[in-house]
DNA sequence: CTCAGTTTGAAATTGAGTTTCAAAACTATG
DNA sequence: CATAGTTTTGAAACTCAATTTCAAACTGAG
């Protein structure tokens, strides 16, 4: 199932109503670079839909977050991010610190040894988090 | 070299001086129990130090940072916390989401995927941040 | 000790995130 | 289509950790 469907039906079930707002902003999300702030986000809306507010851009992306067709990030510097959530591949990133490109890695063989370790602890994981911060190519190249 | 003379040799280098206040910041950080906020962390010296603000122990703490004896952590919880920089045993963290508990475990076999990883996109790590988030052994007993 | 520069602590400010509330928009029903 | 009962929206207010400000206190080189 496509996450429109995902995030519609999360509305039904949930009681809540399918808006013009909700649906220009599921649409941007979804065919947006990803990794986007709520600010950016609101932003790029600004320039089609200016009528559209801050606050329903947030309120809508918690609402992804929530039905699970988004995920939140965090890289440090102080703005929640969301990006689109694969089911099919998961993936953690690599965050350049000087020009803030970031970079999607998957690694089969970290997301096992995660779980050995969980186990090691009979830990019951539901989420995780793993980044690397530090140059990118062009970035370690000048200076 | 132990953590108080990097430290009073970072003050040092940096024209700083060095102060009661800042003593005993680093004495109480270093005796205490890790992963602490800088919230905690006042809340605990003002037990026996009552006049030492709040604000000296947030600047104290980025001192820490800065000089590489302490590191930052972030578990989402929108409080930043503190743990003493262990040059020789660096570990990760699981998280229970439910009673706070922060478990830390050593795992050389992913530390060396992600090198790998890095390699792969010639990117230059400078540190990276581990975290699985779930729930504890105690806490996946009773639900 | 003296004094210029640094630090301190209380209070003010910042900024991302969240909540409030009256007006607007939905949708189920008649 | 018209109406009524919810829900949603957007601007502004609020929250809270982090950070900055500033006058008074402290530090350390001379
Ligand atoms: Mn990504
Ligand atoms: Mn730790
Ligand atoms: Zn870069
Ligand atoms: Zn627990």
């Amino acid at each position: 199932m496509d996450r429109v469907s995902v995030f519609n039906q999360y509305l039904r079930t949930q009681g809540l109503k399918s808006t013009r707002q909700r649906m220009i902003i599921l649409e941007t999300f979804l065919d947006s670079k990803s990794h986007y702030s709520t600010e950016e986000l609101y932003q790029l809306l600004r320039k089609d839909h200016p009528r559209i507010g801050y606050a329903t851009v947030h309120r809508t992306l918690k609402l992804f977050a929530e039905c699970g067709i988004a995920i939140e990030l965090n890289f440090g510097d102080g703005q929640t991010r969301f990006e689109p959530h694969y089911t099919e591949h998961h993936h953690d990133h690599l965050v350049c610190t000087r020009c803030g490109k970031i970079i999607e890695f998957v690694e089969p063989r970290i997301e096992h040894l995660q779980r050995e370790v969980a186990e090691r602890y009979d830990f019951t994981v539901d989420s995780h988090r793993h980044e690397l911060y530090g140059r990118c190519v062009r970035c370690s190249q000048d200076s």
